[in-house]
DNA sequence: GGCATCCTGACC
DNA sequence: GGTCAGGATGCC
């Protein structure tokens, strides 16, 4: 599920309700696997009487930064949702972590079908760990069009799988990925050596748009997402490409194509998004037949 | 790079 | 029954 504007979403949600709340007790914990760090004792045992002092977001990790240098990461991957609510969502079978918050009237929930969710309780090393193993933050004021030039020459990689790697730039997934890159008029499979500065500034701003749009409509729901109080986002009802396959380009009208990359179903305006051009210098000549059978 | 894997649920 | 899904990792 969510990617950075879901996920800053709700954040931004969380940060007006949990500043100043204190976590009474670990409420429910009934998936182990989803606490990769500490211990489950340690984690167990910390959390309770924390205070949250503020909410964040790095890449897509919702933080809750608590009292005595400690934060609690979560990261919703496919399905999950975290949310507060005035009543105890222990009994929901998909709810694996409740935390009771001051008198025990309300709760943060994290539910997550799925269960590829995963939560860390991180000291200030773990914190800058975190924070060191992801690319620049793309909305950041400190990510420059030549900050991303830089990231497109010096990887020799299709753009698609290259945007979508978190460790190259953080927060991007498989919507906005496929979304920007129509934006800018690029082929997810065009080697990002190739492009100009021209195209790599166009990507530039479309990365920037395209989540900013988001962010102000309150993220995309597609089935599982929702923000911090429960509500669906609305983002999905502007989308170009993202699963509109055989629907006419927003630009041109020509059916938008479906195709996958790296293992991912992946958007495209055959005709707003030029095919890759070679990605290779040509070794052997050109195909004898045109890959187009229409 | 591709592919399997972690999971459940929706849809055909 | 098979396929698909907003993510990430690990193993050829």
């Amino acid at each position: 599920m969510p990617e950075l504007p879901e996920v800053e979403t709700i954040a931004r949600n969380l940060a007006t309700q949990l500043p100043g709340c204190q976590i009474l007790a670990v409420e429910k914990l009934d998936w182990e696997r989803m606490v990769e760090t500490p211990s489950l004792p340690l984690f167990q045992s910390t959390l309770p009487g924390r205070c949250v002092q503020g909410v964040g977001r790095r890449a897509k990790w919702l933080l809750l930064l608590l009292d005595g240098g400690w934060t609690l990461a979560l990261h919703l991957r496919m399905s999950g949702r975290v949310g507060v609510s005035g009543s105890n969502p222990s009994a929901d079978r998909h709810t694996h972590l409740v935390l009771a918050l001051d008198d025990g009237r309300r709760f943060l929930g994290f539910r997550d079908p799925r269960k590829f969710g995963r939560v860390r309780l991180l000291d200030a090393g773990g914190f800058t760990k975190l924070h060191t193993a992801y690319g620049p933050e793309p909305l950041s004021d400190q990510f420059r069009p030549a900050d991303l030039a830089h990231i497109l020459s010096t990887h020799h990689t299709r753009l698609k799988p290259l945007l979508l790697n978190q460790a190259v730039l953080a927060g991007l997934g498989n919507i906005y990925v496929d979304e920007a890159l129509w934006l800018a008029g690029l082929h997810p499979l065009r080697c990002s050596t190739t492009l100009t500065f021209t195209e790599g500034s166009h990507l530039h701003a479309a990365i920037r748009s395209v989540l900013t749009a988001a962010i102000q409509r309150g993220g995309s729901t597609l089935r599982d997402y929702r923000d911090g109080y429960g509500e669906r986002g609305h983002n999905q009802e502007y989308f170009s490409v993202y699963r509109r396959t055989g629907q006419p380009c927003p630009r041109c009208g020509t059916p938008i194509e479906r195709i996958r990359v790296a293992q991912r179903g992946t958007h495209l305006c055959p005709v707003c998004q030029p095919a890759a051009p070679a990605t290779h210098s040509p070794i052997h000549p050109s195909p004898p037949h045109s890959p187009h059978s229409h």
